[in-house]
DNA sequence: CCGGAGCGTTGATGCAGATCAATCGCCACG
DNA sequence: CGTGGCGATTGATCTGCATCAACGCTCCGG
């Protein structure tokens, strides 16, 4: 059973934009949008390709308008850590430093919307609604990290994999995702390096949570069949 | 050998404070200044207590003046994870969701620069040059907490105690500590749950490194005897 | 000077998850 | 309709860190 993710939605103007409620430009009036429509560009990148790269020179924010990214940073021996995942409506460059502090790249394909930094940083000089807005964008990626940081460091592997499939799901509920089936684009290893285990442990994990009758596993998904279970393991 | 940590300035105005080059308030003039310190209140809080638990409504923002805090989140089964330690200028509420998001307690005496958070929130909202201070704090929050999630996912005991000793004394010399010793005011027990280890296991990553020759072991703090291989192994 | 509480260290043992190694299943492609 | 490749699963074994258990040091109060 396959399942789609967020497919057929297509921009047009960023009044009708996809992503318009949940955005950075949530904030702004429509002479705003005007402006910071003409400073911004429209991208798409193919499955798998980067983005950016850590610790390469930061010229451009973006805001997600389509498709799933992973979002990691690498030691120099090749360990990875993935970060977060970013969904429609994210806005990626809040840490606001010169470079990149992780790379990115596309899970599927993907839209984005493009920003110069400068312009970007000109356009919200002194514009107060702008600043809060990202200024709450920013303070929830800063809640999710420290929930991750909770995970990463004091949690279980199955309290691992039910917290990451409830965090999903609530995510994708969050842009209006719906249905029975909870799609995962992501491989079992960039799960695994989001939750710092290996695919092996990953893969037992869910083996053991459909044994269980947690989940049922799905080609490209799972679906949750016993959510109460799910979120106490979540929760725990 | 005791080692002492920022004891000793006293505050008397904001524009002479102890952190004014550091703490949210660098961005004002002084007619800011003065309004901001009219919301502000001058609170002390000492060795060990709890300056506001996670959970709770989030009544004031803070502002670290002296001491250190330690930053937490707990699981309901009591498991902990610290998630950053609070030095003067730092500031706490950036989430700025209307629960305290983690805990806050004091270790030793701290003093704190207390805003109601409506007072802030209205003294903030339009005033663009203090909103973008304050993404910028967030920002380096967010970097932080990048880092800390690659160090809880993928490093190893010895890593993770080698990249706490460096991360810790960059901190420390970024509000201008100097000196051969590095003061460790948190025992073994924040060390570990910052770390994502047991107290066992930082107990003896330290004789290690000691054995090895990269730290000695101070009452209240190490001394570093070989900074780059302590650098090398917080790197790698 | 003595006693004990609290923190830190050290030792012995256990186990969750890593590592190493096939095998499987699903497509894409010839 | 075979075949090869890649991701996922499963199995066997190993190991880093946790757990369980003393013991030591240091400081403080009597």
């Amino acid at each position: 059973m396959k399942v789609s993710l967020l497919e057929g939605s297509r921009w047009q103007t960023c009044a009708d934009c996809a992503v318009r409620g949940f955005a950075v430009c949530a904030a702004l009036d429509k002479t705003e949008l005007w402006e910071l429509a003409s400073l911004s560009r429209h991208i798409q990148h193919e499955q798998g390709a980067t983005v950016f790269a850590q610790a390469t020179v930061a010229t451009s924010f973006f805001s997600v308008l389509e498709g799933v990214l992973r979002l990691y940073k690498l030691l120099p021996d090749g360990r990875r850590q993935i970060i977060g995942f970013a969904l429609p409506g994210d806005f990626l460059g809040l840490a606001g430093s010169p470079q990149y502090e992780f790379s990115a790249d596309a899970i599927g394909a993907v839209t984005l919307c493009q920003f110069s930094r400068a312009g970007l940083a000109r356009f919200g000089e002194d514009r107060p609604r702008f600043l809060r807005r990202i200024n709450e964008l920013a303070g929830r990626e800063l809640t999710r990290a420290n929930e991750h940081m909770v995970l990463l460091g004091r949690r279980s592997a199955e309290e691992k994999v039910a917290s990451f499939l409830i965090g999903w799901r609530d995510r994708l509920a969050g842009i209006g995702h719906v249905g029975e089936v909870l799609p995962l684009p992501m491989g079992r290893l960039d799960i695994a390096d989001y939750l710092g285990l290996t695919i092996e442990t990953v893969s037992r994990t869910f083996t053991k949570l459909e044994r269980d009758g947690v989940i049922r596993i799905l080609t490209g998904g799972i679906s949750l069949l016993d959510t109460a279970r799910a979120e106490a393991l979540s929760a725990a």
